[in-house]
RNA sequence: GGCCCGGUGGUCAAGCGGUUAAGACUCCGCCCUUUCACGGCGGCAACACGGGUUCGAGUCCCGUCCGGGUCACCA
């Protein structure tokens, strides 16, 4: 049976020219981990800095690997971190489908077609576990290699299972280039004739990835540096078609130490989880674009940047060879430069769930206590332990009241604070600066440092040495009758 | 084991033949201060090793060591 050409020259005129084009290409079999989401970044990253377009493809040819709902998380982290696609399996595009099993038959019809231009053979041999004997490493030579093309296409129409090889040199070198690594030349002969078709019709991941980035007209090519071993049999193939080969961008892992790649195994976060521990996406976003790129030039000192200023900085150039540790302490430092950043309003607004977690009262202003946090927290899981003492003073110790950088001894305290109650039960009115001047009045009229005041003011209204804000905010946002109620404890506790 | 890639403070990193080897995180000290933070100032700390090339090498070459990747009908 003929190859009808006129389907390859269909294909080859549907595919857009002229513009950078990327795509991010996961396979839907987990979650969204930091390795992945930077290289969805850094692919949308080029496609934008460039003006081009960025394309969602899932490759999903192995079956046995499918997990439900991963397809769900691989949309909704691209849509919360801005990384729009042009294209892709739920907005179509000039080139669809973008979803690898419905594009099964095209990958059958290409490498029917290498078969013909000599480049690919038919193989019957049984399936080939992994041969643990290490001592091995000559691989012999597969008979189906040089088996008669005219007789190999009788056992394929006689229904006799196989799969497709390429049929790799055994003399020779192949030198790829790549833009992060540079050229790269290996011996052919140490290539070995991969599988192009397997056994169940689909394509291997190789195989797919040169075919529908070529058809899709992919000018960049995004991905780990684990393939960068198979990167000149990729070339071979766009050799033996006759096409033009992409530019390899090959990133280097994101490691969680310095031996392992970060790894759900290993119980390293995803994007996922880390906004569940109460990160911002744009400040995991910020600092994964760091991890393994850097800025050239003027930039180079500068760290904290939007997503649009990473498009106008992202310069392949900056793309490090060298696998980068990820840091969480450095995450979280960052996390807390965006939540100062924040417009207090904005800041409330997201930290009202966490300050409402320990803070039931409806009474208490969420927004007054959400301005003492936002200096004060670097994640949003921090909140709820620190804001907790307004609905609840804690049991304490009386010890709590002397402290001796303020200069607070139990008898100052206690001198102190009876004179604070009486004074703050009868303030005319309840707010910030009246009850600043008059508790900073009230220590100076009684020749002592307003610290010294200060202190068990506080621990009196809060129960704990250590509160976000100071005595005077926490005073006015618990009200005057509970600030006068906890002091007047806090005075029975000193008796 | 073969092949490929990498190696600047604990971490992220700038550097592109001549620099006192940037900057950031962490840690420490000081200042500010109403505790803690924030902010400001200062400090500790690095070119894996050995040979070349060169007037001069973190920067170029070779070797060693260390680390990573790959050698699937997984991606």
């Amino acid at each position: 049976m003929a190859l009808d050409m006129t389907y390859f020259e269909e294909m080859e005129a549907k595919i857009p020219k002229g513009k950078v084009r990327t795509r991010f290409a996961p396979s839907p079999t987990g979650y969204m981990h930091v390795g992945n989401l930077r290289t969805a970044l850094y692919t949308w990253l080029i496609a934008r800095h460039n003006q081009g377009t960025f394309i969602l493809r899932i490759e999903d040819t192995d079956q046995t690997r499918q997990v439900e709902g991963a397809t769900e998380v691989i949309y909704r982290t691209l849509a919360e971190c801005k990384l729009d696609h042009d294209e892709g399996p739920d907005v179509g595009g000039p080139v669809a489908p973008y979803i690898q099993t419905q594009r099964r038959d095209t990958y059958g019809k290409y490498a029917r077609l290498l078969v013909e231009k000599g480049h690919a053979y038919y193989c019957f041999c049984e399936k080939t576990e992994s041969e643990e004997d290490s001592g091995e490493f000559d691989r012999p030579d597969d008979p189906c290699r040089s088996l008669d093309p005219q007789e190999a296409q009788a056992r394929v129409d006689a229904g006799e299972p196989y799969v497709i090889r390429q049929k790799i040199p055994h003399e020779g070198t192949t030198t790829f280039h790549d833009a992060i690594f540079g050229d790269i030349t290996v011996e052919n002969k140490d290539l070995d004739d991969q599988v192009l078709i397997k056994r169940d019709g689909l394509p291997t991941y190789n195989f797919a990835n040169v075919i529908d980035d070529h058809l899709m007209g992919i000018t960049h090519v995004v991905r780990g540096s684990e393939y960068l071993s198979s990167a000149p049999k990729y070339d071979l193939l766009y050799q033996a078609f006759g096409w033009d080969v992409p530019t390899y961008v090959h990133c280097s892992p994101v490691m969680r130490d310095a031996h392992n790649k970060m790894s759900k195994r290993h119980g390293d976060p995803s994007y996922e989880d880390l906004k569940a521990q109460g990160y911002l996406t744009p400040a995991i976003l910020n600092y994964v674009a760091l991890l393994g790129w850097s800025p050239k030039g003027e930039l180079a000192e500068q760290e904290i940047f939007s997503l649009e200023e990473l498009v106008d900085a992202f310069e392949l150039s900056g793309i490090s060879k060298s696998p980068a540790i990820f840091d969480i302490e450095k995450l979280t430092h960052f996390n807390a430069l965006y939540i100062r950043a924040m417009a207090p309003e904005e800041f409330a607004q997201v930290a009202e769930p966490y300050i409402r977690q320990s803070v039931k009262n409806p009474k208490l202003n969420v927004a007054e206590i959400a301005a003492l946090l936002q200096a004060r927290c670097e994640k949003l899981t921090d909140i709820p332990e620190k804001v907790d003492f307004f609905d609840a003073l804690p049991e304490y110790d009386v010890g709590l009241f002397a402290n001796k950088k303020s200069k607070s001894t139990l008898d100052s305290a206690k001198t102190l604070l009876s004179a604070a109650v009486g004074m703050l039960a009868n303030l005319p009115t309840w707010n910030t600066d009246m009850i600043h001047d008059s508790l900073v009045g009230l220590a100076e009229g009684m020749g002592f440092k307003t610290s010294t005041l200060m202190w068990p003011v506080r621990i009196a209204a809060a129960g704990k040495a250590v509160t976000p804000g100071g005595a005077v905010e926490i005073c006015h946002i618990l009200g005057r009758e509970e600030t006068v109620r906890r002091l007047n404890l806090g005075l029975e506790k000193l008796s």
